[in-house]
RNA sequence: GCCGCUGUAGCUCAGUCGGUAGAGCAGAGGACUGAAAAUCCUCGUGUCAAGAGUUCGAAUCUCUUCGGUGGCA
């Protein structure tokens, strides 16, 4: 009856940052032998999205292992709800091999629902969204915002009005749960079961920019265009849910109308990598009592970590 | 050298009849209820190139200087 939870609580080391901040050299240089990779990466799932996903490279992913990459095919669609389950699997089948786990990646949404949990929403059927996103097309979104307004008018009230995306969660959970969105409470406070290290990683706004764009430079050069064509060949079509991802979107406008030059799709991903990078930065600041670092202050983050968990010197 | 056009926000440019300026883009901040690399919301003071003049009042009219640019030599 004594028992104390912190006690019984799995260790987690949680490595965040916006993309290209420099996370997957840290790991390589922090985790190998005793750490392995929990993948928190909305597109890494995706199988044969190589490059544009930046995932870390063959040498890397056979020296430490890496979970939840390459386990889907880019005509599924990964979630949140699917990440916990598998992070949670990940994580005690990690420790029972004796090693720490390590979360690193850059969806933030994902982090957060590892650390609160996902509020308790019956599974509805994927069809449901087709046909809102059908009618979405056809009626425009103010019609389907009213509709949201007749049967879940809390929900509404708390989403704006342009924002078709939840708009359409929201009808969802309606229509298929009989229930509004509204009568599921978020979770507000951290799931017992983990005791979780945030350690966030950033760095000066400009150097990151610069990072970004001799990244996707540097993903050109190792033939990011060959990896869309073959991808588009073997019958990838640009809205299936791994092809959203930034670094392959942006190749649609030069398929379907060919208006654009390379150059301005080369732009155009740097661009949409530096304003998601923005926004993963306002996410990740909203997460509870994380320990911020830059990628360079190794030092640092190395002593940290021994001090949270002895494992890993 | 001469003639013309031009100089306004980081960039591209509006700016009416003289009443001390505002769009797009870039950028910044924020939100986030199982799509999240998704989907949204908010944010525009700047020596109006510089100086002088006219005027109650000048980005606006006049002159000078300094840039840029096009044409003719």
């Amino acid at each position: 009856m004594n028992t104390n939870i912190t006690d019984q609580a799995l260790p987690v080391i949680c490595l965040f940052g916006p993309t290209a901040v420099g996370k997957t050299d840290l790991l390589e240089e922090l985790f190998i032998h005793t750490g392995e990779i929990i993948s928190a990466d909305s597109m890494q799932v995706y199988r044969r999205m190589d490059i544009g996903t930046a995932k870390p490279d063959k040498s890397i992913l056979e020296r430490l292992p890496h979970h939840l990459i390459d386990i889907l095919e880019y005509t599924t669609q990964f979630n949140a709800g699917d990440f916990v389950k598998l992070a949670d699997q990940a994580v005690r089948d990690i420790h029972a091999r004796g090693l720490v786990p390590v979360i690193s990646g850059g969806t933030a949404f994902y982090f957060r629902n590892f650390l609160f949990g996902l509020p308790r929403i019956p599974a509805v059927s994927p069809d449901i969204r087709t046909d809102l996103n059908k009618r979405m097309a056809r009626e425009g979104l103010p019609a389907l915002r009213r509709e949201l307004e007749a049967c879940d008018p809390h929900t509404a009230d708390r989403l704006e009005p342009g924002d078709s995306a939840r708009t359409v969660r929201a009808l969802e959970v309606f229509l298929g749960t009989g229930k509004p969105l509204s009568d599921f409470p978020v979770p507000r406070t951290p799931r017992s079961g983990f005791r979780c290290l945030m350690l966030g990683l950033t760095r000066d706004r400009a150097e990151l920019y610069d990072r970004i764009n001799r990244r996707v430079d540097i993903m050109f050069g190792q033939g990011l265009a060959d990896e869309v064509r073959s991808l588009i060949r073997e019958g990838a079509s640009f809205d299936d849910p791994g092809m959203k991802g930034i670094g392959y979107s942006e190749f649609a406008s030069l398929y379907r109308d060919g208006c654009r030059t390379m150059e301005d799709v080369k732009n155009q991903i740097k661009q949409d990598s530096r304003r998601y990078a923005k926004r993963q930065m306002t996410f990740f600041r909203s997460l509870p009592g994380i320990e911020w670092y830059n990628p360079e202050e190794k030092r640092k983050i190395r002593e940290r970590i021994a001090l949270f968990n002895p494992i890993t010197t």
